[in-house]
DNA sequence: CAGTGAGCGAGCTTCCGCTTGACTT
């Protein structure tokens, strides 16, 4: 029996440290919070001080106990769980819950994983800091507060099983503030000139600072330019350099995959968490650039070896974010000396990133030598410049460049340009010029990972929230993660050749966008009903305010409890107000009036979604029809409202085949008899033809055959199937996972039985009782 | 869930953060 029992939140953690420790010592980890208010309305006493009810989930029960065994056997308890306010709350769920005294806990904490920080930490211990817990139980009850009390209202006054919350609404209200800037965005066109001097090996390029609105103004330029003769004005060279980036943050870490990788922010965090537990990563979710001075060490002695002192340079990186916590180091390889692992092509990759990224972090500056030529024209008064660079020492570079998001206007190309000998004085020839014109660009809509990092900017939401929350407020139905097709748009290109203006039109494709956020009418709707009664939860800054009081609390400047009422009151009566007088919001939209009957045309969100209606809502004979994909309340036109009343409900019905395709509520379908089959996506229902129907009820039933595994003559609706994850039993309305063990071909009827009667007596799982309850 | 968009009402939904497994149109 160990004398000593240390708990920490992450299992992998555990093992690491217990083989830091001697026999002494027994790790386990609490797999996070143990402990959450429940689930019910009275999980939180508004007024008795807002006192707490606490459960223990049910897929914690088991860790608890075990936890609870351990900690009556040992002679001491060492609570080491991270160090910020959810840990120390963490440690005090576990005081509390294990029944743990004062005299035989002690309260550790470190920020990095090594040995010596760990034995540093078992010599000095504390106690649970109160104030600091206090903090957390404030973050607690204020987030459910303005939960529960907010998305009942919107049950009420605009869908059911709607959510608002601190974190989701402003994360939707900004794609939805983003998508309106780029509706109202005026392009506008001007004039781009680039010169082409010298031939072959010895050209360059040359660009014209200004540009031209009008089309005369850049032909007379170029005219102009037809009898000029073009000199180097000015020369100028000076030295630059580049520093490399801070090592990984989760933030950070999602927004380079995305780019480089083109990871999901969902899938980033499981190929790190795989990497984190096999060793190969230290810990994903945090907000520090830190890194241990072990760390630095080994990155070090790896950079001299690898690639020679010039190219080492020991950094030590301050955090920018206001609302960091650094409960751990940054996200870097375990051993610097493998700069690759082995593993699924995914891991790999991630892997090979962030021994990049934190490797770079402690290279040299990359030098160059920038070169500004200014070159006059003899006929006009505006100059062309020409820019050069040329890299004097690689640095970082060797192994490592950031990339940056394809927006915000100035994006120049041919930057890194080499340009040939130049003097002061010379003459240069032109080969061509050119007048190309070119729009200005709207704001770029958000990806997953750039709206990870503004909300990390805003302070808004946790490394181990930013995933989650993407999820959320896509499965809420208020954002859509789309690719949108752009549309064409000419263009002039006027080009001065051999003293003669030719001009052609081009064609160019704009707005197309491919994983980008998009606001549902739903989104938009209940981001308007909140912005309206609900400004102060949903303005960008709420958060960092209440953070400030958060950290008053935890200083012991002030009591959670008078902090929480101060906000509570005045909250609690809009919400009382609203349900009172706020009118039920539908988004609806006046679109004009019919061109024939002259009735009033209206969209608006129903029961099914948005739909146009044409009529007064208390007209016999109103008529409506569905929005489409990508269309929304906000942009359409009547032209296209109208649109949609030439799509017949039944677009085709093939005879004598008790086959019809048809626009349902869940999109396009076919049915065949009293089966459903939806259709592919980018297949005009309109278009289908009954080969083609034929085709895709076939592929689908293909599919489910390939899934059958055995059928029982006793009963038709029990079945053995072939799922995702493994075979499983489908007994009408429930599914039963197969036990480890039993072949699923040789079950026999009673054994299945059996196992879908255990099921649905006890529903061990939590997924399963879900899924049949849903079914 | 599948060809509708009235209103009523029972009984349901919902937050953010900390963790891993479990997940089956």
């Amino acid at each position: 029996m160990a004398k000593n029992l240390l708990i920490v939140e992450s299992p992998a953690k555990a093992k690491t440290i217990e083989g830091y420790l001697g026999k002494d010592f027994t790790v386990k980890s609490s797999y996070g919070h143990i402990r959450d208010l429940v689930k019910s309305e009275d999980a939180i006493d508004i007024a008795h001080n807002f006192e707490q009810k606490y459960e223990i989930p049910a897929d914690k029960k088991q860790i608890v106990s075990e936890l609870k065994k351990l900690a009556k056997e040992a002679e001491m308890v060492w609570l080491a769980s991270d160090e910020d306010r959810e840990g120390e709350a963490i440690s005090w769920h576990l005081y509390e819950t294990l029944g743990l005294k004062e005299t035989n806990t002690k309260r550790i904490v470190f920020h990095e994983i090594t040995k010596p920080a760990i034995l540093r930490a078992i010599d000095n211990p504390r106690t649970i800091n109160y104030n600091l817990v206090n903090a957390q139980q404030a973050r607690r009850v204020l987030d459910r507060l303005v939960g529960f009390e907010l998305s009942p209202v919107l049950w009420k006054k605009v869908k059911p099983s709607l959510s608002a919350g601190r974190v989701q609404s402003v994360a939707v209200r900004l794609i939805v503030d983003r998508e309106r800037e780029v509706n109202k965005f005026q392009s506008e066109a001007a004039f781009r000139v680039v010169a082409i001097f010298g031939k072959g090996r010895e050209s360059f390029k040359a660009e014209l600072g200004e540009r031209f609105d009008k089309q005369e103004d850049a032909e007379k330029f170029l005219q102009d330019c037809a009898a000029a003769i073009f000199n180097i004005n000015s020369l100028e060279t000076k030295p630059a350099k580049r520093a490399p980036a801070a090592p990984f943050t989760t933030s950070t870490l999602q927004q380079e995959a995305s780019r480089k990788l083109g990871f999901s922010v969902s899938r980033t965090m499981t190929v790190a968490q795989r990497l984190y537990e096999s060793g190969k990563i230290t810990y994903m979710r945090t907000d520090s650039v830190n890194l241990s001075d072990t760390a630095l060490n080994a990155a070090a002695q790896e950079i001299n070896s690898a690639y020679g002192a010039q190219y080492h340079q020991l950094r030590k990186y301050k955090t920018k974010s206001a609302s960091a916590q650094e409960a751990h180091e940054a996200i870097r390889p375990t051993y610097f000396n493998e700069h690759t692992t082995d593993g699924e092509p995914a891991e790999k990759r991630l892997y090979e990133l962030i021994w990049k990224r934190a490797i770079a972090s402690q290279m040299s500056e990359a030098q160059f030598e920038r070169t500004v030529a200014k070159i006059g024209i003899s006929t006009r008064s505006e100059e062309l410049v020409a820019n050069g660079e040329v890299m004097k020492f690689d640095g970082f570079l060797k192994v490592y460049l950031e990339s940056v998001d394809e927006d915000e206007d100035n994006q120049q190309d041919g930057d890194n340009a080499i340009l040939p000998p130049l003097t002061k004085g010379q003459q240069l020839s032109l080969t061509d010029m050119t007048a190309t014109e070119r729009f200005s660009r709207p704001p770029a809509r958000y990806t997953e990972a750039s709206l990870v990092k503004k909300l990390e900017e805003l302070g808004i939401g946790r490394p181990s929230t930013y995933a989650p929350t993407i999820s959320t407020i896509q499965n809420r139905g208020y954002v859509v993660k789309e690719e949108r097709e752009g549309k064409q748009r000419n263009f002039r290109v006027l080009t001065l050749k051999n003293g003669a203006i030719t001009q052609v039109e081009k064609t160019e494709t704009t707005g197309a966008e491919k994983g980008k956020m998009f606001p549902t009418d739903i989104g938009a709707v209940v981001n308007d009903f909140l912005v309206q009664h609900f400004n102060g939860i949903v303005d960008f800054h709420f958060t960092a305010n209440v953070e400030k009081q958060f950290d008053d609390i935890a200083q012991g400047l002030e009591e959670w409890t008078k902090m929480i009422r101060k906000f509570y009151d005045p909250f609690h009566k809009e919400v009382e107000s609203t349900i009172l007088n706020a009118d039920r919001a539908s988004g609806e939209r006046e679109l004009g009036v019919h061109p024939v009957s002259g009735k009033k045309m209206s969209v608006r969100i129903g029961r099914y979604g948005p739909f146009v209606q044409i009529g007064e809502s208390d007209d016999e004979d109103k008529v409506y029809a569905s929005l489409r994909a990508g269309q929304m309340i906000e942009t359409i036109s009547l032209e296209e409202a109208l649109e949609l009343f030439k799509l017949p409900k039944k677009a085709g019905v093939f005879e004598d085949k008790d086959m019809t395709v048809a626009i349902g509520k869940f999109g396009p379908y076919i049915r065949h008899n009293s089966a459903f089959y939806s259709l592919p996506k980018g297949i005009d229902p309109l278009e289908v033809s009954e080969d083609q129907a034929i085709e895709i009820i076939l592929e689908k039933r293909k599919k489910d055959a390939e899934k059958l595994m055995k059928t029982f003559d006793e009963n038709p609706d029990m079945k053995i199937l072939n799922g995702r994850w493994g075979p499983y039993i489908e007994f009408g309305k429930l599914n039963v996972k197969i036990p480890k063990g039993k072949e699923p071909l040789e079950l026999t009827y009673d054994e299945c039985k059996a196992l879908a009667d255990a099921m649905e007596k006890e529903p061990k799982k939590a997924g399963a009782k879900k899924f049949a309850k849903k079914k």
